[in-house]
DNA sequence: AGGGTCAATGCGGCCT
DNA sequence: AGGCCGCATTGACCCT
C-alpha cells in the first residue's frame, strides 16, 4: 500500500526503510489543517501533501493515526474519571454499610416499644427521645 | 531493558 | 470494484 518514501513495500529481502520523522513544521502544518477540519477532502488532501512535502497517502496516515491518538487520549481520560467515581463511591458504600451495621445494633438494643419512625428519612428506625437524622427540620428540605 | 510514541501496513467494512 | 476509513498491529526510535 504505497511504501513510504520510494513507493517499495520492503518485501522480498530488502529491509523496511527507516521510519520516517515529520519535521517540526510539517507537524506543525499537519495539526493546523486537522485543527480545523480532522477529515480531508480529496483535493485538499493533495493541497496538503504538496505543502508538506509528503505523498497524499502519508497526509491520510497522518490524519488517521492523529484520529485514533484522540480516541485513544479520551479514552484515557474517560476511564481516569471512572476510577475516581468507582472510589468515591466504594467510600460511600463503605459508610452507608457502616450505618446499616449501627443501626441495627440500635433496633436490636432498644426495646420495641422505643422505637419510633424517624419523620425526616422515613422509614429508618430511630429510639424515642434520640435524634437520627443529623441534619435539623430546616436544613433537610432541600432534598 | 522495557515501555511509550508514532509512521506505516494489512485487512475488513461501508459507500458510491 | 475501487477508494476511504477504522482498527489492530508492526517496527523504528526515543526516553528513563
Amino acid at each position: 500500500m504505497g511504501g513510504p518514501e520510494d513507493g517499495e513495500d520492503g518485501e522480498n529481502g530488502t529491509p523496511r526503510p527507516k521510519r520516517l520523522r515529520l519535521s517540526e513544521e510539517q507537524t506543525q502544518l499537519l495539526e493546523g489543517t486537522f485543527r480545523k477540519n480532522c477529515v480531508l477532502s480529496h483535493s485538499a488532501k493533495e493541497e496538503l501533501a504538496a505543502k508538506v512535502k509528503l505523498t497524499p497517502r502519508q497526509v491520510e496516515v497522518w490524519f488517521q493515526n492523529r484520529r485514533a491518538r484522540i480516541k485513544l487520549r479520551r479514552a484515557k481520560n474517560e476511564c481516569k474519571l471512572l476510577r475516581q467515581r468507582f472510589k468515591l463511591l466504594t467510600e460511600e458504600n463503605q459508610r452507608l454499610q457502616q450505618e446499616v451495621k449501627e443501626l441495627r445494633a440500635l433496633v436490636v438494643a432498644a426495646p420495641a416499644s422505643t422505637i419510633t419512625m424517624c419523620p425526616r428519612c422515613k422509614g429508618v428506625t430511630s429510639v424515642a427521645g434520640t435524634q437520627h437524622c443529623s441534619k435539623t427540620p430546616d436544613t433537610n428540605l432541600g432534598l
